[in-house]
DNA sequence: CAAAACAGTAAGTAACACTTACTCAAAAAA
DNA sequence: TTTTTTGAGTAAGTGTTACTTACTGTTTTG
């Protein structure tokens, strides 16, 4: 008897956590089901009710955060009506996100990406969601005469995500500490201003 | 009796062959090592001669594509003397490289980064050489006044590996093509002149 | 020419992700 | 009220996996 996720038991909500807290002190790959299971006080069949594979069960962690990133993006940026400045507030809230968030952004940057089926995820819709709305501030840039008409608006969106994810990166892999205001000031300047004197 | 990395024997050859070729069919964790032994025509236990675990032989596989793209880059880069020049030499370089060499590229920014035996492998000192390369051209750029002086130069280098990096993510997960010359001078018109109209 | 070192094999083993077949209790239908 | 269905949860597997151990022959070398 399969599972059609229309309740919620306690016993999936345990298994959601344990996993959660087993993220954060190691790396997927490394959390085996009967540790997540023992962890969880359930047996290790139930996972398999509420979860298609291990796999699903990390998305749909991954999910949940996401939803609470996006819903805060978006309410900041409904306050800004210069693209530039909304920009700049996706460019800080990502890269304060990211920060404050390291378990959802080691998953997000380093453990999803290498499996096809994530891809077909709700979380994978967040993100194109999240993408989208950058694209769209882009392009309304572009018309309001804010940002050069010469830009591809597309480039322009590979390296504001670029840029933030590769800033966080080496913090996140190797666990330091990130200057948000300093990265995020010093990224602005070079894409929007420019790197050349 | 383990091996000392002093010859280079038939088998072990066969294993990196048999690996390498698997890459280009499917993710490493898909792979087993039967599997690689199979198709190398050896038994299991040889491949632990001749690489610590599965993901030794990974990074060894990763680290002989990356000292062919390091030594190719670094001479391209001789050829010229403008700062601005050499960076954007740097940037469509890799760009082609990524996209010349797609399972290469799919490990470098899929398959290593979540495990942190990586760092401690020469394949991540051939990245830091690389990337202290860029920090270097950045650097006398700034003394030359190629580039304004206000610009953190280790920030202004996480945008160019983001930039570059983000570029072709998309297109190796999906395995669609990249038009390197449009995007590599996006990229370059972006950080150096800026977005801003 | 003996001894060490090397290339390679055969046969395991513990642990892993995942499955099957089952119980028990509560809600719905009769 | 009794019967049936459904959902939460368990117990005991199974095949496969990465990796190990103990062993052959064959070169190389002191």
């Amino acid at each position: 008897m399969k599972h059609k996720g229309k309740t919620n038991p306690p016993g999936r909500i345990k298994i959601m956590k344990s996993f959660s807290l087993l993220m954060s002190q190691k790396d997927f790959h490394s959390i085996t089901t009967s540790e997540i299971a023992k962890n969880a006080k359930v047996t290790e069949g139930l996972i398999y009710k509420y979860f298609k594979d291990k796999k699903d069960l990390l998305y749909q962690v991954l999910n949940k955060h996401f939803v609470t990133f996006q819903t805060k993006i978006e309410s900041r940026i409904a306050k800004e009506n210069s693209c530039i400045k909304q920009l700049e507030i996706i460019i800080f809230s990502s890269l304060e996100s990211y920060a404050d968030n390291r378990i959802f952004s080691r998953i997000l940057l380093l453990e999803v990406r290498n499996s096809l089926g994530f891809f077909d995820s709700g979380a994978y819709e967040m993100i194109q969601k999240y993408s989208r709305t950058i694209l769209e501030i882009i392009k309304k840039g572009i018309m309001k005469k804010e940002l050069r008409s010469d830009i591809d608006p597309l480039i322009l969106r590979k390296v504001i995500l670029g840029a933030i994810e590769h800033a966080c990166l080496g913090e996140i892999i190797f666990s330091r500490q990130l200057d948000i205001d300093k990265v995020s000031t010093g990224i602005t300047n070079i894409i929007f201003n420019g790197a050349k004197a």
